[in-house]
DNA sequence: CATGAATGAGAATTCATTCAT
DNA sequence: CATGAATGAATTCTCATTCAT
């Protein structure tokens, strides 16, 4: 007669990913995140192989989601200009508003748990952005740089940016999260 | 007679570091990082109270070391632009050739282990940079943004394109670090 | 289908006593509670949070079983003398037959690992004999000297006593148990 | 020139004394005891083949010293009754004067770590005690008891009056001393 | 002789994972 | 399917003892 809420699954991840933004990795353990998701330990166990693979299907999970509230809006028929600002304008303001998804995403980043295999995983969500880029260089719109460090042009300050309306809320403002994000093209985009 | 050729406590930390960039905090156990340094575990004891004080004094340690070299050759008397080029420049190639410390610096600058308490401390060695960068938002060389902007402009990238070259060693020529240090500056330079 | 003979805390609890009163709190690690109690020695931790916990609740266990034991058969309806020989008898007769209990109770009661804290704890059961002592006070059926001396008086031989019973078996005899509470009672009796 | 106003020996023996009254034999390590004597750790293996055998020596010379006392101005010559009245009253003065013998004592008299080994050597020490009592059971100014049992009515309460003492300095008085000591003699000594 | 740095065996405790109910 | 009690491998840390200086 109950209806589930949240479906177990789901319940689990969000245990997870909010214990680890809090007390990273081996500061979670399963028991907790049982308690935390309101479940038996073992139950777990029926909807993850183990903890790592637990954890690698959060860090999926979370880049998928990030990309499908990036990609909100974003339309390849837009300039590479208002595109990547709209890309980063939309990250930076996800991660402000969901900040555990940003620590998470942060340690699991610099964390060599996984190291390459997971991390290119799930690169599928991020294609459209590599073809926003290889466009933009070919069209002259960006710095004729190679992909990867246009890629570590962006994808670092975006982070930091982020992280940086998270500890000081009071300057998330239009104001503040457009400079940034112009800061940011600025560092990629074609200086006319 | 026997000369130690390298002191116990350097080597632990020289140890530690090496653990931990390759297999992170958790996959450095005390054993493993005695037997890499050569010593019996209660040695370590002799010189940290735990582990948790190895890896802070590895970090403060770690930090002024690095501060210390980017620091190297920096003139007070240069131009805002010139000093900055130049601490990134020296941060990038610092990194590039010693990715034990860039590995260990990221996953520890993001890991909840520390959350503030030793970050702050060993802020000493950042000072000369944020006076440079307050001067340069006075001399309006810099946009004019908080400082804590500017920041996470700086070493957001500076992080991620150090990375990106110890990730892809063939792109570490002058000319690719000159781009970066030159896109960085752009995020940050007042543009004419 | 399989009933469990002895339950889990209650076989931990005994292997505790048997060891403790063997090796002593240090010569009884928690592998060996264990091993002893047919566990494994994580299992100890979901009965107790820790040894200390575990050595307390023994202690607190062990003095409610026995103060359970020497007060059956007492009656507040007893004259003073009658009472306090009935209390001596038990307690004699208790820890005679079981030595363990006594190796145990001295030892914890003369180490340092308690002082004050856990030794209040638990003097509800006691509360009698105390009661028994001011009365026979009040009523001159006893020595007009302060409890505590009252006590210490009781309280030394009753053990020694008892040891000296297991010490040499042979001599546990109705004449000789009689003869040595007889002797505690001459200690704090009033002499008619 | 400079002259050892106490010897090492003696050094170790009181650190290890004060010590283990404090915080008992396993709270205790070597490191401290050599700290606490102002000597380095080593040194206490040249006077001592181990910890084991520095307790026991500073058990057996403790016991010596404790004889030495309380054996002082007692004569042979003395009746039965002075005689024990005599050795209580000293016992229990100097416990009370020198609590940290008394805790160590107590400790040590009920830990397994020796158990009749050590125990019995020394015995030498209290001779003239179990020829007093032997002689007292002869001559019938004690009851008639197995030394063992008469023993055991003479060491049970003269350290838990003593420990009273030590606890409730405030107690200390002639009048309550002789009280306790009083009592004992009670227990043991023929009712005329 | 005295020292104390170095050592590693041993102890307490945690936690991912299993499995009987 | 869900559960959580039971488990023991792995980890951190302590401390008696040794030995080069």
């Amino acid at each position: 007669m109950t209806v589930e809420v949240v479906d177990k699954r789901e319940s689990i991840l969000m245990a997870t990913l909010g214990l680890i933004a809090e007390h990273g990795f081996h500061g979670s353990p399963m028991s907790e995140i049982a308690e935390r998701a309101k479940i038996g330990v073992g139950t777990i166990y029926r909807y993850f192989p183990g903890k790592q693979d637990l954890v690698n299907a959060l860090y999926l999970e979370t880049k998928k989601r990030v990309a499908s509230y990036i990609l909100r809006g974003f339309e390849s028929s837009l300039s590479v200009r208002d595109g990547i600002t709209h890309l980063l304008k939309q990250t930076i303001r996800y991660f402000a508003e969901h900040p555990a998804e940003l620590f998470f995403a942060e340690q699991y980043e610099h964390s060599p748990l996984i190291r390459a295999q997971t991390r290119s995983e799930g690169i599928a969500e991020i294609e459209p952005i590599l073809r926003l880029l290889e466009r933009g260089v070919q069209e002259g719109e960006l710095k004729d740089l190679p992909c990867e460090l246009l890629g570590a042009l962006i994808s670092g300050p975006v982070f930091s940016v982020a992280r940086m309306f998270v500890d000081e809320p009071a300057r998330l403002t239009e104001t503040f999260v457009d400079a940034g994000v112009g800061a940011i093209w600025d560092s990629i985009g074609q200086s006319s």
